[in-house]
DNA sequence: TTTTGTTGATTGACGGATCAATCAAAACTA
DNA sequence: TAGTTTTGATTGATCCGTCAATCAACAAAA
């Protein structure tokens, strides 16, 4: 049936099965052979194509990183102020595509795993500063550089706060109100560094 | 040699031991034998009064839930004013002695495992519970009750924030900056609520 | 004072279970 | 057939929890 090679749909599956079985756990303590399972195939396929389990994890979690990052270039792109683009990024943060239960768990969990994989610390460290870049490339016409700075610290706190609150309470995930949370933090900075040039 | 008993000698020995190794590893990712042999005895003792490893771990975090707590206590307990009050809760939490690699690591380590585990589930919730509580208890004589319940879930998720973003830098901790962004804060939410008031 | 239990503290060794990774062979496709 | 895809079986390592045995201190009895 399949006229095209097998490894890039079974890369993809065995990543969605990745973040499913942790999603599933809470953390990045699953198995092998758990994943497998969840892509409907054996273990020993998974390390045929990603030859070890690290691999896999930090696959998956470039994954999840391509994704918030392709919705923040799109978001970005359709925003037509400075101001909009702010708003942009924090709405990107907690879009149902984003501010999953799966999502969220796992991004504790690689949270955690960074302190070990050297791999995964790149990783975020590149998120973070994509994150700050994205914020304060709104912020800076906004507000002068260093309170630019200070407010994109906050906003990026929030954000990273509000997730693990989530993940802590077992409710369904109230995006909306987190969204509120952190536009009336950018709205506060706002008028604050108005004030301040007046 | 020691004519008393051991057993609160140990437990409290072993559950310092159970922070060193998390901090040293990053996570709850930890065996008996790298405790107890931390700690200075065997594996076989540490199952002997714990029990198990899971209520090591509980202990080990009922310790530092217990250890913030007191911190707090006294740092309310020193307030004069509701705004001192909050600023009291603010300072605590990135104080010398909880502000530290190993607490931090320890933190986002039992946030993970609190999702497989009803009992750090639990001890977490009554941290958030108290620390919105203590947080309340000045904010709501500096503004009316919604907004002060706004705040509070504001300032809660920058600390948990700035704390994981602790964790991701290698560098050293810097409380100084933490303290001035969640004051900050604080300080924007005061004004606009005076702002409103009059 | 010696002798003989008694109890708590501690450990080394081990069973049992789990899991990542490997490999040779089978199933499938062209 | 030749190449690719897939798996069952196996291995080696790790680790939790248990158990029988040892050791030291102390108490009771002789």
């Amino acid at each position: 049936m399949p006229r095209t090679g097998m490894e890039p749909v079974r890369r993809q599956a065995l990543i969605d099965a990745a973040i499913e079985a942790i999603g599933a756990r809470g953390s990045l303590d699953v198995t092998m052979a758990d994943i497998a399972g969840r892509a409907g195939v054996s273990s020993a396929l998974a390390h045929h194509y990603f030859g070890a389990k690290e691999a896999l994890l930090a696959a998956t979690m470039r994954h999840i990183l391509a994704a918030l990052g392709a919705d923040a270039r799109q978001a970005l792109a359709a925003a037509a102020s400075p101001r909009a683009r702010v708003s942009a990024i924090i709405r990107v943060s907690f879009s149902p595509a984003q501010f999953r239960p799966e999502i969220v768990a796992a991004w504790l969990a690689f949270y955690v795993e960074a302190q070990r994989s050297a791999v995964l610390k790149r990783l975020l460290t590149v998120y973070a500063r994509r994150l700050r870049s994205d914020l304060m490339s709104g912020l800076v016409r906004l507000m002068p550089r260093p309170a630019a700075a200070r407010a994109a610290e906050g906003i990026a706190a929030l954000i990273d706060g509000l997730y693990i609150r989530h993940a802590l309470a077992d409710r369904a995930p109230d995006a909306a109100a987190a969204v509120a949370l952190v536009e009336d933090y950018l709205a506060l900075q706002l008028a604050a560094a108005a004030g301040r040039a007046s």
